[in-house]
DNA sequence: TGTACATCAGTGAACGCGCGTTCACTGATGTAC
DNA sequence: TGTACATCAGTGAACGCGCGTTCACTGATGTAC
């Protein structure tokens, strides 16, 4: 089984090199035959691998989807306490997060790509949104006391919202300083503020 | 004169053409050979009124963000009052909005490719965000009784990205009930959650 | 254990296509006398 | 006012390029006897 293991390890490696492409490049940006080459590999062995482009945008797709959350329980933490939404946000809308889309949540950076993608595609981002929602939820149920549990299905879309809106136009401005002004604009609204200048992604 | 004015109509109507395909399909995917032959043209042409696709996708998207304004400025209105935010949310983030992209704000639609665009691109989006950020300040400044002109300005920025996130997100899904639970959480989230049920955009 | 064979991950050339861009041209429009 | 000419918005064919995809092939790897 040695050889279906190597395929398996360099399956990876074209999705990894994807992944990262596609959200600095764009879906559209990043082409079948540079993401071969950036692996390693010539272009033609690309659908021993995949039927089309598009499975492997789906597969590079949930795969990041799917590191966001791991990175966001990491800077969540596992201590339970007031802070774990705030720690989510200043996190999520660091200077870092900003300057670094190839690595970071592919919401901002691939979000509009997907909303003109097929519908299983769209499908699939449906599922991992669900999750990446009920992730927040479940941080936001142990910020705020007295908050009742629709407030806090509420407010957990809307904080993951601000910080996807955030970053997108964190990136998108040219001036340095008003893209600072954004992230942490939308540190204080998110209600954050309090540990705004303790950025976790360094 | 006569010639000058017939070549200016022309030009706007490619002008309109392109910023509504490009919102619909991205800059990348809107061709310059199918945007002349909407406006009724061949795209031989297409070089006598610009240097370049991507004077196009500049002078497009800042008609958009012009026409954006606006539209806003019609749904906050003329009664100065405290709820002049709250009707610009209910408008932005409307389930009319989300199904128009074509028509609507350019930021969730383009944001991402601005961001990889050019220096000279950005610099110009730059420019008509920090005149959105400016008009959404106004409305706030008579929204909340009792906050101060930082919390006014932190507010406006927090908004307006929460609007972008909010619509980008609810485009990207294929669930409609779930596309219309965060178009409801981000405007309850926004505080605009008196007036929710108003959908300005109908 | 050694050899002959089958498998299949990866190669490299080629495909049709639409992209942005160029350019020699046409012919209606507006101007000059 | 009528005619001859210059202008230039728009035409249509062509360009080189990179895209996603296909396919006949190679040669190292793993298996069977």
């Amino acid at each position: 089984m040695k050889r279906a293991e190597r395929k398996q390890r360099t399956h990876q490696r074209i999705v990894n090199v994807a992944a990262r492409r596609f959200r600095e490049e764009g879906l559209a940006g990043a082409g079948v035959q540079r993401i071969m080459e950036e692996a390693g590999l010539t272009h033609g062995t690309f659908y021993s691998h995949f039927d089309s482009k598009a499975d492997l945008v789906a597969e590079a797709l949930v795969s990041t989807l799917t590191k966001q959350r791991k990175r966001a329980a990491q800077a969540i933490g596992d201590r339970p306490g007031p802070e774990q939404l705030a720690r989510f946000v200043a996190d999520y809308l660091s200077r870092a997060h900003r300057d670094a889309p190839g690595t970071g949540c592919p919401m901002p950076s691939l979000g509009a790509e997907v909303m003109r993608a097929s519908a299983a595609l769209r499908r699939a981002f449906d599922a991992e949104l669900r999750e990446s929602f009920a992730q927040v939820e479940s941080a936001a149920r142990r910020e705020v006391s007295a908050i009742d549990q629709e407030e806090i299905h509420t407010r957990s879309i809307g904080i993951v919202a601000l910080c996807v809106g955030g970053i997108l136009l964190a990136r998108a401005v040219e001036d340095s300083k008003l893209s600072d002004d954004i992230l942490r604009s939308c540190r204080r609204f998110a209600g954050g503020g309090a540990r705004e200048e303790k950025e976790a992604r360094s």
